[in-house]
DNA sequence: ATAGTAGTAACTATAATGGTTACAACGGTG
DNA sequence: CACCGTTGTAACCATTATAGTTACTACTAT
């Protein structure tokens, strides 16, 4: 079964090591905390960097938000991994057969109700916050 | 990019043929329709016959719904084809370091939260029936 | 100039997928 | 009863994305 990869899981995890002790933090300090390799974290932080969501200090080292916690959903972060494309979620066969009623018409019809399941998702990760998550940290 | 298998549209596909040609499908001509190899389609269809989605007469071929065309939603197939177990949508990566704020707390908090996500994502596949799909065959 | 950090490229092991071959089991039909 | 076409499975393979790893360059404060 796939599964939708620890990179988004990783990059919230990020995200929040860098709203909870600010600008202190090495990418080795991270990757210890995730558990993982630097490069791992590097790799990820070069993402939320391309997203614009987080600055980091080349050199010296330490990560900084570039919005509030409050304006960072979820979805920012799934979008800014890039772990779901646009109406990718779900992968459609290909090439059925034209010869046939159901192949003829499958694809178009499948696929635009494939796209409002995504968007559901979409719209829920949306309603989430990178400050809700660390509000109920203890 | 990992996707949802094409099990998923596949199992959809064959459940339209047998609603559309009632009963005169072999396998193979399944297969045809699809464009895949048999085998391919036999595997989906046992899935769909645990699941109690659809009959099929051993030896001299053809298969029949189970269920009327209304009462079969995108979820029941999405969960016959096993394609995401239950909260499972995402993954989440494994063994965050205990000794940090963020790490002891990660896994729970966000596993929570995207556990609402997929509820989302199912809902909306439970909304779309298998008529709906068929009424815009043409 | 040095030390410690970030940025990247390249390689690897792993895992799921989807196609394939091969063969056994089944059930009408001649 | 034997045959033929079908279903049911097991086993294998090529492909692909992932996540970890090594190695190296580039940058910045001291």
């Amino acid at each position: 079964m796939k599964q939708i990869s620890t990179r988004f899981s990783m990059a919230v995890h990020i995200l929040s090591l860098i709203a909870v002790n600010s600008n202190e933090l090495t990418g080795d300090f991270i990757a210890g905390s995730v558990n993982t390799n630097p490069v791992v974290i590097r790799r990820i932080m070069g993402m939320l960097k391309k997203a614009g969501l987080v600055e980091v200090r080349p050199g010296v080292g330490g990560a900084s938000l570039l919005k509030a916690t409050e304006e960072i959903t979820l979805l920012d972060v799934y979008q800014a991994v890039n772990v779901i494309k646009e109406n990718q979620l779900f992968r459609v066969h290909e090439e059925p057969n034209e010869q046939c009623l159901v192949g003829r018409n499958i694809e178009l019809v499948l696929q635009s109700e494939l796209n409002e399941v995504q968007s559901a998702m979409e719209h829920r990760l949306a309603q989430t916050t990178l400050s809700q998550l660390t509000a109920r940290f203890k």
